[in-house]
DNA sequence: CATACAATCTGTAGTGACTACAGATGCAAA
DNA sequence: TTTGCATCTGTAGTCACTACAGATTGTATG
């Protein structure tokens, strides 16, 4: 009793739209679909499980090609619990670069605009820093 | 006795490469410079405050649209001390938003990682999860 | 003055991860 | 049958650059 679903319907269950589906598609992250006789593409409850499995590791910022290679160990069955592990570790060190450098920018900015007194003239403090 | 320099000087002086140079000259971040009688771009110490300018607020996370718009303001000397406040607080709120984010990521990212066992198997809790 | 070599020039294409069309079909209900 | 939504392909646009290729300019040396 395997479902067959069209596109729209797979956008709608994983909540990914029809144009990144398609995309994914063409850049090889999901299996090129099966297609109706009019050829229009068919997915299983399989695609649906693998899609969400991508749109999560999305939310999670991994990217394309971090994707690409968790779902080919996936797919080899040629990965150990041990290399998962790693590899969200490796991605934990990226997402904590990523918040340091932008909290680096708020304390810089936060700083700059308490010089700043809000008036009215065109002379700000906040502009002077920013030229030097 | 006002310097002219070329691009490459330019280029070293603001730490801003090249490419990016004549890149923002070309989308109008910058003016369409001066040319040497041989067709060379040739810069002043203006050009330098200008370009600093743009890659500390680059620095800051503002993007090309928010700089350019800060340059005609200053340029047509249309804005206030006021007005640059709230630039600069509407633009921390989107830097705290996107920490935000950043943090939910490694926070579920840490949970699951809690629950892996890092062993030799296939099986693997942080799959698990990200399947459903 | 010739030549070698670095610096610069223009223009185009690639990056990542989509998004947004246009114009042509597919398919299902009234 | 016709209406009308869903889907199709293919291309171009987004953002902020980066990376060439192939041509020209400018400068230091013999």
């Amino acid at each position: 009793m395997a479902h067959i679903f069209l596109i729209g319907q797979l956008a709608t269950q994983t909540e990914v739209n029809i144009e990144t589906i398609r995309y994914y598609e063409k850049i090889g992250l999901l299996p090129k679909a099966q297609r109706s006789a009019g050829g229009n593409r068919q997915y299983s409850d399989d695609d649906v499980k693998r899609l969400r499995f991508i749109r999560r590791c999305r939310q999670l910022d991994f990217n394309i090609n971090e994707i690409s290679a968790l779902l080919a160990m996936l797919d080899n069955q040629q990965l150990t619990c041990n290399e998962i592990y790693d590899f969200t570790q490796n991605h934990l060190k990226s997402i904590a670069v990523k918040i340091s450098s932008l909290k680096k920018m708020q304390k810089n900015l936060t700083t700059m605009a308490k010089k700043c007194n809000r008036g009215q003239s065109p002379d700000c403090a906040i502009i002077d820093i920013l030229f030097d």
